[in-house]
RNA sequence: UGCUCCGUGGUGUAAUUGGCAACACGUCUGACUCUGAAUCAGAAGAGUCCAGGUUCGAUCCCUGGCGGAGCAACCA
């Protein structure tokens, strides 16, 4: 099998990008004992899409890069929105993609104990106060961008008070949305983010790791940086909207660092596709509203989604160091990722006939029985040998490679006209039934050249164009499910007065039976293909045996139909 | 009109102590082809947001504009 990973051509020209140069300098230096420890972070509350996907692979990548080593952590800080169901799925996914995180399997939750306890410290240090006020007082105080906030009233409660207040919180004494911890800082900060963040509150649920034991839990803002100190983590790589919280965490770990070491926030451009959106948040309502038929399902940017459509982990990554990392907020053509996963289903599948739109053509003059074409399954690659088809005086052809009356530069069969069923005979139109009702056409009468058989004596008579075909009688018939870009929109969230899903497609899967090679029996669930001249296919989760199902993957280009 | 970040072909990126802008996708030609795919050859397309400054020389350094994004969840 190729490998994709050895570079055939461009991509070379690239240097390091701007988190390994900071990197490398970092080592330079000698900071932290040359040591790289990086970390991925997911939320367990929806399944990893691709542009968790983009961030995997540089946790991981850069981890991999300079010797160092990559954790897992699960920043499961808000149990009501975070199940085991998520961290599964999570966990498969980054597996899918290729990427081992051994034993430094870790969750915030982890954490639990420590972070309670530097906020009993803080509180402690008069740098922490429990706020009595309900969240909109608190919003109401908290003032905006261009204007200061004020500063709550339980402000300057002794330390005293504020830790018996804590500890009761925790211990489940008052409702939950009736007092949360706060960090004194400074209401007037220019910094949204230190106005006093509230960083720990009250909530009652409980929690997938830690069950019933806590009644406050730490606000993502009070675990995130810590936790990355608590594992020693070199490098903290997020994303861009991660950038003004930087200081909030440089001033906890102030607080909190014994020595030298601090973990180094770098943010990064998130991933954008056009005509998709990449929102947890929106994908859980696309699930929720039925829009899809699950987090997987292949119409969604969901890596579970790309993998049942059959785009492959190499596709994926191979996009993604094409695209790169900057701290441009960037909009990619989802013809980048099409094109990956073309070059890549290329080179690794095997070629197979199927006819999504059959129309039914009878060889007039063909007597023979029995006999049995042989077609290589895949060009690219010699070693996956080749198959067998059964030739009959009934095949079926696409629909569309027939015209009875095509413009200019049509190479396929129309009356009058030859054209080379790919493997088998050259065949010339020589009637076109119609239905006498609708003027459809039923059938294509053809007579075929017997020496123009693929090996035979006149087999390199030229023809235009060479189609596929399938026998009438050995054809077996399977459900082929076309999908289409969910969104008929480049950016379907660009404007705020209009709801994302105005912007759905409403043709994005199409569902048909298609008839196909008897070969196709076999195939199971995973498998890829591509149907000759059609595109990439898969084996869907939901096919049997009895009842075969493909996905179509991504079409072939097509230079003829897009004139 | 506060703070932070960002402005290079249509899109995404590159140009590593400043040396007349490169790669991928896309587009368009042509060759080849028993996949109108793939492959191969070639073309068009930006003078780097604007204006100054420093310099022999600026995508790169400085100043000032302009434009875009993010930030006001007891979400992450």
């Amino acid at each position: 099998m190729n490998n994709i990973s050895e570079e055939p051509k461009g991509d070379r020209s690239k240097g390091p990008n701007f988190i390994e140069s900071i990197i490398e300098n970092d080592l330079r230096a000698g900071k932290n004992n040359g040591k790289v420890v990086t970390r991925f972070p997911p939320e367990p509350n929806g399944y990893l899409h691709i542009g968790h996907a983009k961030a995997i692979c540089l946790d991981f990548g850069m981890a991999e890069k300079y010797g160092g080593i990559c954790n897992l952590r699960f920043d499961d800080t808000n149990p009501v929105k975070e199940s085991v169901e998520y961290i599964d799925s999570i966990k498969e996914d980054i597996r899918w993609l290729g990427f081992d995180w051994g034993d430094r399997e870790f969750y915030a939750s982890d954490y639990f104990d420590k972070l309670y306890k530097f906020a009993e410290a803080l509180i402690e240090k008069g740098l922490a106060y429990v706020d009595d006020q309900s969240s909109e007082d608190i919003a109401s105080q908290k003032g905006t961008p261009t204007q200061p906030g004020k500063e709550s009233p339980f402000r300057n409660r002794s330390a005293a008070e504020s830790l018996d207040l804590f500890q009761k919180m925790n211990r489940g004494e008052f409702p939950e949305g009736s007092r949360v911890l706060r960090a004194k800082i400074d209401m007037a900060s220019p910094n949204m983010h230190m106005r006093d963040p509230v960083i720990y509150r009250i909530i009652k649920a409980p929690h997938h790791r830690t069950g019933s034991k806590w009644n406050v839990y730490p606000m993502y803002d009070f675990a995130h940086g810590q936790s990355d100190y608590f594992e020693g983590i070199t490098h903290s790589l997020c994303t861009l909207e991660f950038e003004v919280h930087r200081p909030l965490y440089d001033w906890l770990i102030d607080q909190l660092k014994t020595g030298d070491y601090r973990p180094r926030q770098i943010e990064f451009n998130r991933l954008n596709l056009t005509y998709t959106v990449m929102s947890k948040r929106l994908l859980l309502q696309l699930v929720n509203e039925r829009e899809v038929s699950g987090w997987d399902d292949p119409r969604m940017p969901t890596l579970s989604g790309m993998r049942r459509r059959g785009y492959t982990p190499e596709a994926i990554k191979k996009f993604i160091t094409r695209i790169g990392y900057t701290k441009v907020e960037a909009l990619n053509d989802i013809g980048l990722l099409e094109h990956a996963v073309r070059e890549h289903l290329n080179q690794i599948t095997p070629r197979v006939f199927a006819v999504l739109d059959p129309l039914k053509v009878v060889i007039t003059n063909y007597q023979k029985s029995g006999e049995e074409i042989e077609l290589i399954n895949n060009p690219e690659e010699p070693s996956m040998g080749s198959r067998k088809i059964p030739f009959g005086r009934e095949i079926y052809i696409e629909r569309s490679d027939f015209m009875e009356d095509p413009p200019g530069k049509f190479f396929r069969l129309k009356p009058g006209g030859e054209v080379r069923l790919k493997g088998a005979y050259v065949v010339v139109c020589d009637k076109v039934v119609k239905d006498a009702a609708t003027g459809e056409v039923t059938e294509v009468h053809c007579s075929y050249l017997p020496e123009t058989r693929s090996g035979g004596a006149e087999a390199n008579r030229k023809v235009k164009g060479t189609i596929h075909w399938v026998p009438v009688s050995e054809a077996i018939d399977i459900e082929v499910r076309l999908y289409d870009r969910l969104f008929v929109a480049e950016e379907p969230t660009a404007s705020k007065d209009v709801d994302f899903r105005q912007h759905l497609n409403p043709e994005s899967l199409k569902i048909i039976t298609a008839k196909a090679e008897p070969s196709l029996a076999e195939a199971k669930h995973g498998d890829l293909f591509q149907f000759q001249r059609l595109g990439y296919y898969c084996v869907d989760s939901e096919s049997t045996p009895e009842a075969p199902v493909f996905n179509q993957t991504v079409t072939l280009k097509d230079r003829w139909g897009k004139r």
